[in-house]
RNA sequence: GCUGUUAUAGCUCAGUGGUAGAGCACUUCCUUGGUAAGGAAGAGGUCUCGGGUUCAAGUCCCGAUAACAGCUCCA
């Protein structure tokens, strides 16, 4: 007999060799309907694969990370089993599960795999996952692995393999179709219901750049028609939600071919919006003691030669700008870095007057590869709410904390609820990578790390995911529809200080070297502006709005009356347009609610006569008649009480 | 940058070798209205750009550019 312990502390027997499935089945039937993999001592096991020690079990089904992940890994390998029926001769190379679904590489020779042809693979799947298939796991040596796949022409698997260690090679075997793979799998293909194959795409093998671009046919899968159901609904919601779609339809920003790929045009509205978000940022840093500085968006080459970043990315940017004079030569600003140490380095720094903040929403140009571009998410040039604070390294931590602080209050002053940090750190094995002393390193590692457990941020660590000159700490936001995007971002640097021999005088009459963090709690305002769209689907706050009330007279004999409301309203800061457009009332209030304006006022006979006007509040209909006066004060109100609640 | 797809009116799209179309938006007129689309008329296009095939190209072929999806990259 074997002990097994369950998540809830619970001990039970069962006979050795007792299988996953069978443990579920003791349970409840349902239970074991629904099971797809188990956890054996915090190892993903298949249902099927016999226990044959004391051990402690979890149980996973589709509702968590684990379950999902076998339910889709064993749908990339029905996929493989349908391409490889329908097209003779294929190779594979890799086919995981990944966050919503899965795929499968795949070199399909001379044959070329199309969007057009995925119906019929979907229905090859759907008519192999009614088989009934089990999926059978096999260890096999490392000699067997190779020649097994040898034989099927399988260079791809067979590189994999010779990579492997030998005694640790598994592959899964469903119909016809064997796979080289460390699982774990479904019992059997049939738990597999619906299925969507969802696009197909290039990709390198291996993610390199220099190797053969692969077939790569994305998929989902559910165990229930009603989950695609509501997935295809949720990506119909998202495109919905697209900021280029919202930002065009509400006049928020533009591109234009004549001005260049990756150059946003900010309209009017969207500039009022941002304008709004740099003021509440502003108002925010000088209760923090940040200063607000201004720097030029070109500075002479050697700058950023010494600063490191020509070396690195001279050659991938924007080129220097010549100049009439023999030798000189100017860059468009990468970053704001430089021209703020320069400012540091204007005069002489005490121990006392550190730390230092300077802030500026600084403009940057980058030159990224064409096929990167994306709405306003990623640009060739764009403006970082950035800020530098140079500091003793006393006072790291604390600086640290604080820009959290600011961060936390962005995030809720915009109903960023849920958010995770990811602290991104050196890869220890290839420290050469990265400039600046090992014991540096080391102290600006442990800040960040300290930082977070004071702050009870759960924060995921990544090796390898570090800046060439120091770890960062960057912001994950989850929006409306749980979509996870980075925003904001803050970065330790030893490097920089050491370059441009920044120096402050200590306590000691000693001079020493001080720390710079960089930190962006926005990341970029275009960065930052598409994902409140897509947050929000272009229903911003009301402090934010560009319009906050549009005037809708009944018919054009009160448009005076409409137009003498907006000019009182807007001197009091309440931010009006009137729509006079020779409209019935129905239509006005169609097209007005599509644009997302919080509030509504229609005004007529009555409302013209007593002052009054009738509130219509965007999403939510009528909300009855009101004094124009109490109106105004209202709303005044409403963004006051705002703006209050995110003082610091 | 790589692979694939796309490019027609301000927007969304139809047009599949024989002189360019719809809906919305826009302009003018009628209408002057009470909580999510009133009616009529009109204006608007070198069919992204450059080559080629053809008697004839928006349509077929090649190239460039841009956008989109994915990959790679992201100071």
């Amino acid at each position: 007999m074997i002990k097994v312990t369950f998540p809830d502390g619970s001990v039970r027997e069962f006979a050795e060799g007792t299988t996953g499935l069978q443990i579920a089945e003791s349970i409840s039937s349902r239970l074991a309907q629904e099971v797809l993999a188990v956890s054996v001592n915090d190892q993903l096991w298949d249902l099927t694969r016999p226990i044959n020690d004391d051990c402690t079990i979890k149980l996973h089904k589709f509702d968590d990370e684990e379950g999902k992940h076998a339910f889709w890994h064993s749908s990339a390998h029905l996929l493989a089993e349908a391409l490889q029926e329908l097209y003779p001769g294929i190779q594979f190379g890799i086919g995981p599960a990944i966050e919503s679904g899965f795929y499968y590489d795949v070199d399909p020779g001379e044959a070329v795999i199309k969007e057009g042809d995925l119906p019929a693979i979907e229905s090859k799947m759907n008519e192999l996952a009614a088989q009934k298939s089990p999926l059978v796991r096999q260890e096999i040596s490392k000699t067997d692995a190779l020649k097994l796949f040898g034989e099927r022409g399988e260079t791809y698997k067979c590189e994999l393999i010779s990579e492997l260690e030998d005694g640790t090679i598994t592959t899964y075997t469903q119909g016809s179709f064997t796979d080289l793979c460390r699982g774990p799998h479904l019992p059997n293909t049939s738990e597999i219901k619906a299925i969507k194959l969802t696009s197909v795409a290039g990709a390198y093998w291996r993610g390199n750049e220099d190797r053969k671009m692969l077939t790569r046919i994305y998929g989902i899968s559910f165990p229930k028609k009603k989950m695609l159901d509501d997935y295809l609904v949720l990506l119909e919601e998202a495109k919905k939600r697209d900021h280029r779609k919202i930002g065009r339809e509400l006049e928020l920003f533009a591109f234009s071919q004549a001005v260049g790929p990756g150059l946003p045009l900010w309209l009017p509205k969207g500039t009022a919006l941002r304008l709004r978000l740099e003021e509440f940022l502003k108002k925010i840093q000088k209760e923090f003691g940040y200063q607000q500085v201004m720097t030029p968006h070109i500075g002479q080459k050697e700058l950023w030669i010494t600063s490191g970043h020509y070396a690195k990315y001279g050659k991938d940017s924007f080129q220097p700008i010549k100049t009439p004079q023999e030798g000189e030569e100017f860059l468009l600003k990468p970053m704001n870095c430089p021209h703020h140490c320069e400012i540091y380095k204007v005069s002489p720094k005490s121990y006392k007057d550190l730390p230092i903040r300077y802030a500026e929403f600084g403009t940057v140009y980058r030159y990224e590869q064409s096929g990167e571009l994306h709405g306003l998410t990623r640009v060739r040039g764009f403006t970082q709410d950035d800020a530098h604070i140079f500091c003793r390294p006393d006072q790291l931590k604390d600086e640290f904390l604080k820009v959290m602080d600011i961060i936390f209050i962005i995030f809720k002053a915009l109903n960023f609820e849920n958010f995770e940090a990811q602290i991104s750190l050196r890869d220890p094995e290839n420290k050469e990578k990265y400039i600046g002393s090992d014991e540096n390193w080391e102290k600006a590692e442990r800040a960040i790390v300290e930082a977070c457990e004071e702050k009870g941020l759960p924060a995921r660590v990544e090796l390898g995911e570090a800046a060439f000159y120091g770890p960062k700490l960057d912001f994950m936001v989850k929006d409306a529809i749980g979509r996870r995007w980075q925003l904001g971002t803050i970065q330790v640097d030893y490097n920089l200080p050491e370059r441009f021999d920044l120096e402050y005088m200590g306590n000691d009459n000693q001079k020493h070297r001080p720390v710079m963090i960089h930190r962006a709690p926005f990341g970029s305002m275009e960065r930052f502006v598409a994902v409140l769209i897509e947050h929000t689907g272009g229903k911003f706050p009301l402090w934010l709005t560009p319009d906050q009330v549009v005037i809708l007279p009944i018919s054009e004999k009160y448009n005076d009356y409409a137009f003498e409301l907006a000019a009182k309203f807007n001197k009091q800061d309440v931010r009006t347009i009137v729509d006079d457009r020779n409209e019935k009332i129905g239509k006005k209030i169609r097209d007005n609610e599509l644009k997302r304006i919080p509030y509504m006022l229609i005004v007529g006979e009555k409302e013209a006569e007593n002052g009054e006007v009738a509130v219509r509040k965007q999403g939510e209909g009528d909300k009855g008649t009101m004094k124009a006066d109490d109106f105004s004060a209202m709303i005044t109100a409403e963004v006051e009480e705002m703006m209050n609640s995110y003082q610091p």
